[in-house]
DNA sequence: GTCGATGATTAGCA
DNA sequence: TGCTAATCATCGAC
């Protein structure tokens, strides 16, 4: 292998003029007396490569030994590297200057800032932490969401590992490999120690595109898990049907200011187990139970049910009797159970007691009132209110307030389509206040 | 795949 | 700041 260089330089500079390198009588010109001999030499030698070819491997072997070790061969290799140096090899230098990639320079430091390159990072990455404090908090089942996040984390940097390494070892494999064919084919080939290394850093390159398709992969893996578990958030779970019947119980049974306060709609959350993963990402205050998608269910409702009241007035019925059955449960119990509180009253938990009174007679009154609009009331709707009326007088001795000639406002709502006292709901005064509200609520 | 229900988001308003 | 209204996006039944 190191035959060549010494070959060389053997040669060198023995009566070089010209060429360096080239032996004095290949400098001498065609003039003179052995010119044309010369020239028969390096006929000989040219026609002989040209016909290397043709030769059995045996033939092609002896005659590649014999031009290696041809006294002229050192400056033919030289004469031909220079040639090629000047011009192959210049051309594809001024294309080998490249600055320092800006994209793989971005990929890595994205990379590094997600954790899956350089040291690893105990808690996960930085967008774990980031999405934790997008979701509001360390909540239980966002410890899980956070583990298995890390978990996918994990995986992918292992995969981003493997897959280096072995595009490493590749890259040093067929490195080396070529290198050595290289330098076997220097031998018969002009191939200059310049231009192998040159096919190295080539070699380089092309591996090193090659790792940067890895890490654009392993990047947009990375930004899908990332997104993933960001927009969880915003993915839409349905709430269990006992949350469901627990605001719906909330919202008839304060049908004519259905704005829960602050206290409430936590009461509420904690009660239907509303938990951050179903919390608006907007919200900056975040607790573990949230009443952030209280306040939505409770804007949805409001709008949906004053869009179609007709079409909630069986669901408005079914909870105002089940209310009343509540309250008569309550009543019979010698108890006063709490509910979550009122608009701004003293609030109370379990079931919605007789404070809430109130609205529900406005609603049941409403089933039967002339003034409802588009209430589809049913046949058995006037049966129920007689029901309700009997079961309301027994707990809280409202009945006086109820009478079915009064004339209610369509479920609290008023002529502008507003609720009753909606207008400043978290202040407005609760029926829970007692029977005065009652009426209060009614005369809307 | 369609469609209604429904939780979440957003702009605009008071 | 909280509300309404409109809208988006997803779920779940069919």
């Amino acid at each position: 292998m190191d035959e060549q260089p010494r070959l060389m330089h053997s040669h060198a500079g023995v009566g070089m003029t010209g060429h360096p390198g080239l032996p004095q009588h290949m400098q001498e010109g065609a003039g003179g007396a052995d010119g044309d001999g010369r020239k028969q030499d390096i006929g000989d030698i040219l026609q002989q490569i040209m016909t290397i070819t043709d030769q059995s491997l045996d033939e092609a072997q002896a005659r590649k030994h014999a031009l290696n070790c041809h006294r002229m061969k050192p400056a033919l290799f030289n004469v031909l590297c220079e040639i090629k140096e000047k011009t192959v090899l210049s051309i594809r230098g001024a294309q080998e200057e490249e600055p320092p990639d800006a994209q793989l320079m971005r990929l890595d430091n994205m990379l590094l800032a997600e954790g899956v390159s350089g040291p690893e990072k105990g808690g996960g990455s930085a967008a774990a932490a980031a999405a934790a404090a997008a979701s509001g908090g360390a909540g239980a089942d966002n410890s899980a969401e956070h583990s298995d996040y890390r978990a996918k984390l994990s995986q992918i940097r292992q995969i981003y590992h493997t897959e280096l390494e072995k595009y490493e070892q590749a890259c040093n494999e067929f490195t080396t490999h070529v290198m050595n064919l290289l330098r076997e084919q220097s031998r018969t080939r002009p191939i200059s120690p310049k231009e192998i290394e040159r096919m190295v850093s080539i070699i380089h390159r092309k591996f090193s595109s090659i790792q940067m398709q890895l890490k654009q992969s392993t990047c947009e893996a990375v930004m899908i898990l990332r997104s993933r578990f960001l927009d969880a958030r915003r993915k839409r779970r349905n709430f269990n049907k006992q949350a469901t019947e627990i605001l719906n119980e909330y919202f008839y049974s304060h049908l004519s200011n259905p704005y829960p306060s602050e206290e409430a709609k936590e009461e509420l959350a904690k009660k239907c187990s509303i938990t951050v993963s179903q919390v608006q990402g907007s919200h900056p205050h975040p607790p573990i139970v949230c009443s952030c998608s209280v306040s939505n269910w409770f804007g949805n409702k409001r709008i949906r049910y004053k869009k179609n009241i007709g079409k909630f007035q069986e669901e408005a019925n079914m909870y105002a009797a089940k209310t009343a059955v509540n309250a008569a449960n309550v009543s019979s119990h010698g108890s006063q159970a709490n509910s979550p509180s009122t608009p701004n009253s003293a609030g109370s938990a379990g079931s919605f007691n007789m404070s809430n009174s109130g609205d529900l007679f406005m609603s049941v009154q409403s089933l039967n009132g002339d003034s409802y609009q588009g209430a589809q009331v049913g046949a058995n709707v006037q049966s129920q209110v007689d029901t309700l009326r009997h079961v309301i007088s027994q707990t809280g001795g409202y009945s006086d307030g109820l009478t079915a000639n009064q004339m209610y406002s369509p479920q609290g709502i008023n002529a502008n389509g507003g609720w009753q006292d909606a207008t400043t709901p978290s202040s407005v005064t609760s029926p829970t206040e007692g029977p005065g509200s009652v009426h209060s609520d009614t005369s809307n």
